[in-house]
DNA sequence: ACGTGATTAGTCAAGTCTGACTATAATGGG
DNA sequence: CCCATTATAGTCAGACTTGACTAATCACGT
C-alpha cells in the first residue's frame, strides 16, 4: 500500500547482502528469506530478476560453479561499481524518510461505521494480536557484519508504539461507550 | 514493500467512502487524494478499475448523469451487498495486525558499512526530515461521519515514536564514535 | 531400498500499481 | 475576450510482485 521508487530499496538490500559476502542464488534468497525475514521481504522471482539487471549493469558479477554433480550454480559478487552504487543507495536509505501509510489506518478512518462495542471488540483482537507478536519474536542473534538488531529493535519500538497507542485508544473508546450508555439510561 | 491481500484493503477503502455519500468518480478520487493523502494512497487508475470491479459485483450500483454541456458522469452509490461485505472488511481489517516491513530498515541493517560519522550525518538528516513532518502536518481537522482523524493520530503516534528512537539511536551511536575515537587517540 | 526433504536454479501467468497521456467543458483572472 | 486552471472521465503501456510450477541432485532416516 505504500510504494517508493521501489527499485532502489531493493537493489540497496540485493547489494547489500553481497556485501558481506559473495553468495549463489539460493543462498541469497535463502539468506533474505530466513535471517531478513522480520526486517525485509522479496521474493524468490524478484530477486532473480534484479540479480540479472544488476549483472547487465555490471554492480555484480557472476561465475558459474559446478560441486560434483549437482546442477551449476551461480555465484555473485559485488563489483567496484556495484560498491559505489551500495554507498550511494545506504546513504540516500539512511538520510530519507519515506511517509508510510498502513492499511490498519483504512479501518480505523471507517470505525464509525461499526456499533461501538463491536468496534471495541475488534480492536481487542487487533490489540492481541500486537502483544502476541511482541512477546513471541524472538530476538535477533547479532550478526557478525550486519546490524540486523539495530533494524529488529526499531521495529521493535515502532510495533510498541502501536501497542500503546491502541491500547489508550481503546480505553478512550470505553469511557465513550460508558457515557453514551449512562445517556442512553437517563 | 509489504502486501497482504491488498484487494480488500482497497474495496474497504472505495465502499467507506462510498458509505459517506453517493459519488462520482472524479469525486471519490478527489477526496482520496486530498482528505485521506495523508492515511491512504490510491491512484486514479487502481480507483476506476476497482470500481468497474465492485460494480460488477453488485457491491455498488452506477447511473450516469448528466449536467448542462458537460461530459456525463458516473455516480457511483454502495448497495445491501455492498453494505454487507464493507462491514465484513471493516470488522477484519479493524481485527488485523500484518507486521509491516520498512524500506528505512534495509539500510539500518547495513548501517556499518559506512563510517560512522557518515553514518550518523545521514541519521541525523533522516530525523530533520521526520521533525520536519511532524512539525508542518497540519492537524486534520474532524470529519462529519469519519474518524480521519482517529487514523491520523495514530500516525502521528507512530511518527512521534520513530522520531524518539532515531534520537535515542543516533545519541547512542554518537556515545560509540566518542570511545573509539578516545581508543583511536589512546 | 525407497521415499522425503533439502539444495540448486529457474520460469510463467496473473494480478497490481503507477506515470503519462488524451479529451472536453466550465470558470475565473487580467 | 483570452488563457490558465479546475472539473470531469477515462485509457494504456510498462513496471513490479507474487504464487505456483518444473527439474535435477543429494543426504538421511527407516
Amino acid at each position: 500500500m505504500d510504494h517508493t521508487s521501489s527499485w532502489d530499496d531493493r537493489a540497496l538490500l540485493l547489494l547489500g547482502v553481497l556485501m558481506n559476502q559473495s553468495q549463489h542464488g539460493y543462498q541469497i534468497n535463502d539468506f533474505i528469506e530466513r535471517a531478513l525475514c522480520e526486517v525485509a521481504t522479496m521474493k524468490k522471482p524478484t530477486a532473480y530478476a534484479l540479480l540479472d539487471r544488476l549483472a547487465a549493469a555490471r554492480h555484480i558479477s557472476v561465475h558459474s560453479e559446478q560441486e560434483g554433480n549437482r546442477p551449476p550454480r551461480k555465484v555473485y559478487s559485488i563489483t567496484d561499481s556495484g560498491r559505489e552504487v551500495f554507498t550511494r543507495l545506504l546513504r540516500e536509505n539512511l538520510a530519507t524518510f519515506d511517509a508510510p501509510t498502513f492499511a490498519g489506518d483504512i479501518g480505523l478512518m471507517f470505525l464509525t461505521y461499526l456499533p461501538l462495542p463491536e468496534a471495541i471488540a475488534a480492536l481487542k483482537e487487533r490489540l492481541a494480536r500486537i502483544e502476541a507478536l511482541l512477546d513471541t519474536t524472538v530476538r535477533v542473534p547479532p550478526h557478525p557484519n550486519l546490524s540486523i538488531d539495530l533494524a529488529f529493535d526499531h521495529l521493535t519500538a515502532l510495533r510498541r508504539a502501536d501497542r500503546d497507542w491502541l491500547r489508550d485508544t481503546i480505553r478512550e473508546l470505553e469511557k465513550r461507550q460508558m457515557t453514551t450508555g449512562a445517556n442512553a439510561q437517563a
